[in-house]
DNA sequence: GTACAGGCAGTAT
DNA sequence: ATACTGCCTGTA
C-alpha cells in the first residue's frame, strides 16, 4: 500500500482562524451560540467569545472579545492554538489534491486544544453513537455532576471532574442517556483519580507510548484513543480513523488493506487494519497529520449534508 | 417493525 | 490475525 506522490504544489496563502467554523466541527462538544456569544464548558470554566468582527476584519482577531470564568487569562491563545504556526503545518500537506481543496473551503478550520481530563471523559462516551447524543450525554452529565456558575444572567455548568464521576451512583450515570457507556466513564475515570493515567505523562511521552497507555483502559479503542491524543494530548501526527475517514482513505486514497472490499456499512475496520491506514497517513501527510485529518473530516462530512 | 449512528470488548475460529 | 456478536439510546 504505498501512498499516491502529491500532485499539487504547496500553497501559499495566509489563512485566518474562524473560531465558529472549528466549533461546529464537531470536535468540541459542548459550546453553544447565546446570541451574539458563543459560551464553551472547559473544565471547570466557562469560556466566552463574541462571534463579532471575525468576518469584517479578518486580518487580525484584536476586536474579537475574551472572557471566562472563573478568570483564565488569554485562553485563547491555549484554546484555540494560536501557537501552531499553521503556515507551516498547512504546507505540509496542503500539495494533497482532497485536503487542499478543503482547506480552500475552510480556511478558518483549527484544532482546538482541550481540557484532557474533560476530553477523556467526553470521548469515552463518543463510542458507536452520534454527535447529537454526545453532547446530550455531556450536557446530562454536567447539569448533574458539574458545578453550577451564573454568567451573564444565565445558568452554567462546568464539566464535572473525574473525582465526582468516579464516586457518582452508576444509575444516576445512566441516567444522563450513558447506558453501557456506563462503565467506561467510571472505568476512566477510576484510572484518572489513582493516577493510573498520568496526563502529565502523557503529554511528556511520544505518541505510541501514550496510545498504549490509553488503550489499557476499558472503553478505549484506536479511534477514540487517538481522538484523545490529537485534542487534548500534543499529538498533533495522531490520526483518528472514523467510518467516514475509512471510506475516504478507500475511495478516494484507494488505500485497502487486504479484505476491506467495501467499507460501506457492518464491515468495521480491524484493530490490524487500523494500524496499517493510521501509519500510512502518518507518513503520507506527516507529523501533522491530525490537521490533515480535521480538514478531510471535516470536508466530506459538508460534503455529505451532514448535520452536526 | 427495521436500519442506522464518528466503537469497543469478548469469544471462537 | 480475522470474523462475528451484543450493546444503550434515539431518530427516520
Amino acid at each position: 500500500m504505498t501512498p499516491k506522490p502529491f500532485s499539487q504544489p504547496p500553497s501559499s496563502s495566509v489563512h485566518v482562524f474562524d473560531p465558529c467554523l472549528t466549533i461546529n466541527s464537531g470536535q468540541m462538544f459542548l459550546w453553544e451560540k447565546i446570541g451574539q456569544y458563543w459560551y464553551g464548558t472547559y473544565g471547570n470554566h466557562i469560556l466566552k467569545f463574541s462571534e463579532s468582527g471575525v468576518k469584517d476584519d479578518s486580518n487580525n482577531e484584536e476586536n474579537i472579545e475574551f472572557s471566562s470564568l472563573p478568570e483564565y487569562n488569554r485562553w485563547q491563545y491555549d484554546v484555540f492554538r494560536l501557537d501552531d504556526d499553521i503556515n507551516k503545518i498547512l504546507s505540509d500537506f496542503s500539495r494533497d489534491i482532497l485536503v487542499s481543496e478543503a482547506i480552500r473551503l475552510y480556511p478558518g478550520l483549527r484544532i482546538m486544544r482541550q481540557q484532557p481530563e474533560q476530553c477523556m471523559l467526553s470521548f469515552v462516551c463518543a463510542s458507536n453513537t452520534n454527535i447529537l447524543m454526545i453532547r446530550r450525554m455531556l450536557k446530562n452529565l454536567s447539569r448533574k455532576f458539574g458545578a453550577k456558575l451564573e454568567l451573564d444572567g444565565r445558568e452554567f455548568f462546568t464539566f464535572p471532574t473525574a473525582e465526582r464521576i468516579n464516586r457518582a451512583d452508576d444509575n444516576e450515570l445512566r441516567s444522563c442517556g450513558l447506558g453501557y457507556r456506563t462503565k467506561s466513564i467510571k472505568n476512566m475515570a477510576k484510572n484518572i483519580v489513582s493516577g493510573e493515567i498520568d496526563i502529565k505523562y502523557l503529554k511528556s511521552t511520544n505518541y505510541h507510548n501514550a496510545k498504549k497507555d490509553l488503550m489499557r483502559v476499558y472503553g478505549i479503542g484506536n479511534k477514540i484513543a487517538d481522538c484523545i491524543l490529537l485534542f487534548s494530548l500534543e499529538k498533533l501526527e495522531a490520526f483518528p480513523i472514523d467510518v467516514w475517514i475509512a471510506r475516504t482513505l478507500f475511495y478516494h486514497y484507494g488505500w485497502q488493506t487486504k479484505d476491506m472490499k467495501e467499507p460501506k456499512r457492518n464491515k468495521k475496520l480491524s484493530t490490524n487494519q487500523y494500524n496499517i491506514l493510521s501509519e500510512t497517513a502518518r507518513e503520507y501527510f506527516g507529523k501533522y497529520s491530525g490537521y490533515a485529518q480535521q480538514y478531510l473530516y471535516y470536508h466530506i462530512r459538508e460534503s455529505a449534508h451532514k448535520n452536526w
